[in-house]
DNA sequence: AATAATTTTAATCATTTGTTTAAAATTATT
DNA sequence: AATAATTTTAAACAAATGATTAAAATTATT
């Protein structure tokens, strides 16, 4: 089963389990190593400390959530509706494999704000010099004038009724008295559906 | 200042401040006490222990996040367009008073799902027994005959818009390099902008 | 004013938790 | 096969942390 998959890289997967469940202040480098089915020492024997570790998992989960949209973003041959799918169906597919990756990042976040103004990857004011953020402002003054709201909304929002589900899934769930599988077959019904609301919003 | 404020009140502010902020895991007692400006023992001496201060916070802080939507969703006097711009304003005022009450809530339930299976205090399925909910039925069915999404989508689209710029807010700031005030300014844009869109949604 | 009740404090305790150590087991090298 | 290097283990350590205690300080009651 696992035995083509070192203890190092067992560790890290549990870590990435739990950190990703609990957080940074809510894992014990026990559960991680019971998980991981080693002994405790080894997790300080391989990755030096727990901080360590963390920040493996915390660059990797930062990767996972902003490369394929940094890319997107700011590809000049693509229009600005291929975007919105590419955006939509790139993110459901990442966050149906990891449904709290967006949770557990901006949880670190607002506990330890600090730590991340250098690590995450996406320098000050990156929104606005995107390709996508000009394509939407051309978009919206050719629909709306001049006097249209500022195109970070639109932006926000198809990151909003993206990633909003799975950050309050267990929420969604209860309210809607969804299983596992509905829930599922639900978000992906979103697949379709948010590029279409996104472009309605813009023509409004 | 804060000289008509109970001691034990003080705790309590004190104690939501960092629990909000840090989560349960990562607030130590010792936190509480120095930002309360107390002595750690009396922590102990009025609420017995962390577990029973937090289930305080906790209850509270549910109670603020679900009360007024509760009551708003299912008021069978007013039509669905008042619905929504009550519901957008009620958790703006909310949300521009407490930013973080959404990423507590759900970060705590996410590292503790089972514990909070009975303490939210929302029945199984209460979305589908809204008034909201069969409002929002008949609208689509109106405009979209009857092939039309889940009406569950759109509450969640809602909520998604509202909630989510609070929850990403240090990623928001960063992305669109704003400060507090146009961070502010923006939020409340989008209390006259999202029912717009919404409206606009059901209508597609 | 004297006494009792309440609140606050400093010190300490007991447990949890991240980490280390030294020996044992295993694997690789000569 | 003998030796060296690496990996794993059990045990223990040290610091952090939630909680308690007993005395001191304050406030309320008689």
């Amino acid at each position: 089963m696992d035995k083509d998959i070192t203890t190092e890289e067992k560790i890290k997967e549990a870590a990435r389990k739990i950190f990703l469940q609990k957080g940074y202040a809510g894992t014990r480098t026990r559960d991680i190593a019971e998980e991981a089915g080693i002994n405790l020492a080894l997790l300080n024997y391989y990755y030096r400390s727990k901080e360590k570790l963390f920040e493996i998992v915390m660059e990797e989960s930062l990767f996972q959530m902003f490369s394929c949209i940094k890319s997107i973003v700011n590809e000049p041959s693509s229009n600005l509706m291929d975007k919105l799918d590419s955006i939509v169906n790139n993110y459901m597919d990442i966050l149906l494999k990891n449904p709290n990756l967006p949770l557990f990042i901006m949880g670190e976040i607002q506990s330890n704000p600090d730590k991340f103004r250098k690590k995450i990857g996406l320098s000050d004011s990156f929104l606005t010099h995107t390709v996508i953020y000009k394509q939407l402002q051309e978009q919206l003054e050719l629909t709306n004038g001049q006097n249209h709201p500022n195109p970070a909304h639109f932006i926000i929002n198809l990151l909003s009724m993206i990633v909003f589900p799975f950050v309050a899934k267990p929420l969604l769930k209860r309210l809607t008295d969804m299983d596992e599988q509905n829930y599922v077959d639900f978000i992906k019904e979103r697949r379709v559906l948010i590029p279409l609301w996104i472009k309605g919003m813009i023509n409004l």
